[in-house]
RNA sequence: GCCGGGGUAGCCAAGUGGUAAGGCGGCUGUCUCGAAAACAGCUACGUGAAAGCGUGCAGGGGCUCGAAUCCCUUUCCCGGCGCCA
């Protein structure tokens, strides 16, 4: 959600970016319920201050003992009204804020304007793209010669995109959250272990109705979907308080199973654990002041950076051009990792500053002194892991002439000092 | 799952149908060389240029001229019992 004062005095600012994100939305009915609503807000409140006029009126008379007969049939016709006007006000506030929901994200000025990926802007790239004398295979062949996945199985048990991973892969991906976590709590990231299904209101703060429809599963006859990630559960963790601004900022590091609908990817990545209905992920969630966020933002993608260095994974930062661009966001570095059997970069790592944009849906406001007006502070996040497109990397990239797969240096100590699978 | 007790502002807390007590913490002002103390005002959200006005007593609905208060319902917390990995 946008502040609405901005859209008020600004709409010159919002046309911008709707133009740079190629999005179709009706800015003028926005505006127009606004103005709308403003003035049901006047109209209802005079009368209401009537009507408190009057209830003291008959409460002054009953306590003199007098007769209030006349009056109280003048406070029924005020009432009457009032129920009149409440249910047209609440019908334009409905109107209004159903439209706002659906409003993206401010675009920041760093951010290159394009229709989709091709204006994308590579930033920066690290390690060598491995070189190999024999002929490499892909992840889905590895896995079936050294029974790592089973996907056929999973496609009789759950359907397509789904995957039961097998013998040492179960420990890599074990490995992998927990060499994860261990360095996000070096960073002094707290550890959340979050709820897998979170209520509507907090999945609406946190997420945009189009990917509601395309991401989310919902469990049937329960006020419950499955998370998306575990940034769904942690913006929505500190919603309606007001945090103290010594408190800031709050980093947290989440690890949970992540469930998606793939929707809109028919076709795409169809085969393999790439692209599926459920993975785990740690992800980095950071609750920051205002002022600092840009800076966070940096830090996150440092982390991140850091992160596959250690892990010996080559890879490339991209920043999204405004048209690739989650909606939530207003600026988002993809980290792409290379996958030798596919001869390409895949992207890995999503890293966002949303601004106080779910802040705002989520009521999540923060103050450095008790008597100070409350602001709404920005929320951060970025993926540490998202652990299947990491096997994938790693099965591929580090994939042996003998048919073997060699473990990370970093993951060894995890896997009791295993060298290879 | 059952029985009982609860949810009032940043925190604590009074309030059994007629304008939301009080305290703590915080801010500003007066005073002071400065501070403390004392005193006064302010300390949720909306609207408004402002004064002000309105809303807000866990959420939703109802009875009533009028609801924090009565009724229904949902939810969460605490205690007890039951069940359970």
């Amino acid at each position: 959600m946008l502040d609405p004062k901005l859209i008020k005095e600004k709409p010159q600012l919002i046309r911008e970016m709707l133009k740079a994100r190629s999005v179709d939305f009706d800015l003028d009915s926005l505006i127009e319920f606004d103005q709308k609503r403003r003035e049901f807000i006047i109209k209802t409140d005079e009368l209401r201050k009537k009507k408190n006029q009057v209830a003291l009126e008959i409460s002054q008379k009953k306590k003199a003992g007098e007769d209030a007969s006349s009056i109280l049939a003048k406070m029924k016709n005020i009432s009457n009204e009032l129920t009149k006007f409440e249910l047209e006000q609440e019908s334009i506030e409905n109107k209004y804020s159903k439209l706002a929901m659906t409003i993206p994200n401010l675009v920041h000025e760093s951010v290159p304007v394009g229709v989709d990926e091709s204006a994308n802007k590579e930033i920066k790239k690290w390690g060598k793209i491995p070189d190999f004398d024999f002929k490499i295979k892909d992840h889905i062949e590895i896995s079936e010669n050294l029974d790592l996945v089973d996907l056929e199985r999973a496609a009789k048990v759950a359907g397509a995109r789904f995957y039961y991973l097998k013998n040492d892969l179960v420990r890599l991906n074990q490995s992998l959250i927990h060499y994860g976590l261990d360095f996000l709590a070096k960073k002094e990231y707290s550890l959340v272990q979050p709820p897998y299904m979170i209520n509507r209101k907090s999945m609406e703060g946190a997420v945009i109705a189009d990917d509601f429809e395309d991401v989310i599963y919902k469990v049937e006859d329960e006020d419950l979907f499955m998370i998306g990630t575990s940034e769904h559960a942690m913006a929505a963790m500190h919603s309606k308080e007001i945090i103290e601004g010594k408190d800031l900022p709050l980093r947290y590091a989440g690890v949970s199973p992540c469930f998606r609908k793939e929707a809109g990817a028919h076709g795409r990545d169809q085969k393999g654990i790439f692209r599926v209905h459920q993975f785990d992920k740690i992800e980095q969630f950071v609750f920051s002041r205002p002022e600092d966020s840009w800076k966070e933002h940096e830090k996150m993608l440092g982390i991140v950076e850091e992160f596959y260095q250690e892990l010996e994974i080559p890879h490339k930062v991209m920043l999204l051009s405004s048209g690739d661009m989650g909606k939530i966001s207003a600026k988002t570095y993809d980290v792409e990792g290379w996958m030798a059997g596919q001869n390409a970069y895949r992207e890995i790592v999503s890293c966002s500053n949303c601004l106080d944009f779910q802040a705002r849906r989520l009521k999540i406001r923060f103050r450095d002194k008790t008597n100070e007006d409350t602001q709404y502070l920005h929320t951060l996040n970025s993926t540490l892991i998202a652990t299947t497109r990491v096997l994938v990397s790693i099965m591929e990239n580090f994939q042996t002439k003998d048919g073997h797969i060699r473990i990370p240096t970093v993951l060894q100590s995890y896997m009791g000092n295993q060298k290879e699978i």
